[in-house]
RNA sequence: CGCGGGGUGGAGCAGUUCGGUAGCUCGCCGGGCUCAUAACCCGGAGGUCGUAGGUUCAAAUCCUGCCCCCGCAACCA
């Protein structure tokens, strides 16, 4: 089986937040689990470079567009990767010359197709929005802008913009894609996301106009060199460009179809535009799109334009990004909205990791080397754990089918919750002091090394270097991300337990 | 009447599809245990489920009005 996995091309003007860390860790805990499922995966990433915006940013930094998305994709964007312990496959840059090629393929089929006609464009523009805006969206001005209007979100004067431009014959597609929608309820999720992007499109789609003349910072329309294409249009295509679309079959026909892993925001580029290109080219739709939702900082969106913005370095610099992965994986509904604050993470660092997961491991090691000089008891489990075991597995595992992330989590944690809950029924330290209940306490004791291992396989798509400690804690051979996650319950438990200090130290102060 | 999401004990959330004793995590109080990272386990206090009506034997859950918060509203990852 297949899994291709993307997240959305970034913004290179802007620096990484813990949205955007969010968005890629949940891809990579994706990926990572299909990896460990055996899966033929591929996940990608990258940047989006082109447009306006960053060449009017690289002027006021008197360097060269290139100059200035080099140094951003080089100290901002691939470093943040490494912060967070992205296993990508490949990173896209939308200045790469597979990406021009493949765009200049794909928008030539479409014009050969029929589906691109040229028009006239009239409408105010914002530059910081690198966008157009309705008359809804304009506000009146203050200070120097008095009396004249302004974007809502930059307060500063937009621009009127009349261009001839090349349209998509987006308003095509409304049929199409409604049946889409219907016929594939799987498509677009969540629901919510489903249902705002249906009764969108059911109120009638616009042409789309996809080019520019005014500067040329961009990929040139393949049939009209005076234009450049449309940055939003462009950037959808690297998914496809990335896998080589039009130059290399093999790699294309083996990846394709994706999944979009994407901000509710801007599911409506990847569910309602992306999948009428992809119609219009031919290509297949996109296997799935899912919106997740947005962190809340302070009870409202975090945002790069307000000061909302915090750096995943701030975090995983203090709890390590193990602990970072696991709190946005966790603590948030996969699909929701969900609230950050520093004493949420640290009171969820210390209550489930250091307490939880780190201490039961700490115990249970413990007790190992104390009652067996570190020999693990070669018996089977007791029935009734052994049974919770395999039935949280397949939880995790049907959970990360529907994309349910923070349950699969969860499953894991049942397992660590019981384990803590059965040590104290079954006192081992009790049993230790009666030479008669030894058979039991070996029991009880193999159980808690095999539910430990389980949990640590089930965790380490979520967190990598933590569950690969945890493992060798136990005695695991090699790699955990050897064993296959589908059957997390099953694995060969092991002679001896190794040493493990302490997975998740407390932390102090903060 | 533009569209959508949401208002549940101090905090963050689940439950609302297919009405039937209001649940989870954290925090707080009390108890137990001592293998363990002062961690673990058990119990308790705390909510008129935004609001006003309606349907029903029964509503957080269905219907209607209203209030409040958030996002989107066509080309912003």
């Amino acid at each position: 089986m297949g899994f291709y996995v993307t997240t959305p091309i970034f913004y290179v003007n802007d620096v990484p937040h813990i949205g955007h860390a969010y968005n890629i860790v949940a891809a990579d805990t994706l990926a990572r689990w299909h990896r460990m499922r055996g899966d033929d995966t591929w996940m990608l990433t990258g940047t989006d470079e082109h447009g306006q915006k960053i060449l009017r940013t690289a002027m006021a930094n008197s360097v060269s567009p290139t100059e200035w998305t080099d140094k951003l994709v080089e100290n901002a964007w691939k470093p943040n990767l490494e912060v967070l312990n992205v296993a990508n496959d490949d990173f896209i840059r939308t200045t790469e010359d597979r990406h021009r090629v493949g765009v200049q393929k794909f928008l030539q089929r479409l014009y050969d197709a029929g589906f691109i006609y040229h028009g006239e464009f009239e409408a105010e523009y914002c530059v910081g929005c690198e966008e157009y805006k309705t008359p809804g969206d304009l506000v009146d001005g203050v200070g120097e802008y008095e009396g004249q209007s302004v974007c809502a979100i930059h307060s500063r004067p937009t621009e009127t913009v009349k261009e001839a431009n090349y349209f998509f014959k987006l308003s095509e597609f409304q049929d199409r894609l409604l049946e889409l929608y219907d016929t594939r309820p799987d498509y677009v999720q969540p629901a919510s996301v489903r249902n705002e992007l249906r009764s969108f499109v059911a109120q009638g789609l616009n042409d789309l106009s996809i080019s520019r003349s005014t500067f040329d910072w961009g990929i040139k329309v393949p049939w009209d060199d005076s234009h450049v294409v449309y940055v939003w249009f462009e950037a959808l295509m690297n998914y496809i460009t990335a896998i080589g679309y039009g130059v290399d079959d093999e790699q294309f026909e083996r990846r394709w179809p994706g999944n979009h892993i994407v901000g509710k925001d801007i599911a409506r580029f990847h569910a309602v535009i992306w999948p009428a290109m992809q119609m219009a080219a031919g290509i297949e739709i996109s296997e799935r799109v899912y919106g997740h939702g947005w962190l809340l900082v302070g009870g409202e969106k975090m945002s790069k334009s307000k000061a909302t913005g915090i750096e995943p370095k701030q975090i995983t610099e203090v709890f390590g990004i193990d602990a970072f992965r696991y709190y946005f994986m966790s603590a948030i509904h996969f699909g929701s909205d969900g609230s950050f604050s520093w004493e949420d993470l640290d009171s969820r660092y210390h209550a489930e990791l250091a307490n939880g997961l780190g201490n039961l491991a700490s115990r249970v090691i413990a007790m190992v080397n104390k009652y067996f000089g570190g020999e693990i008891p070669q018996v089977p489990s007791e029935d009734a754990l052994a049974e919770l075991f395999r039935s949280e597995t397949d939880r995790a595992n049907s959970s990360i089918d529907e994309f349910q992330i923070h349950d699969a989590v969860d499953a894991a944690f049942s397992i660590v919750d019981r384990l803590n809950g059965y040590i104290t029924e079954t006192t081992p330290w009790q049993l230790a002091k009666d030479e008669s209940k030894r058979d039991r306490l070996a029991e009880v004791l193999a159980t808690n090394v095999r539910g430990l291992g389980t949990a640590a396989i089930l965790l380490a798509p979520v967190m990598p270097e933590s569950a690969q400690k945890l493992w060798r804690g136990i005695g695991g051979a090699d790699e955990v991300t050897d064993q296959r996650i589908q059957n997390a319950h099953e694995w060969e438990v092991p002679a001896r337990v190794d040493e493990l200090s302490p997975l998740f130290p407390r932390i102090e102060q903060n």
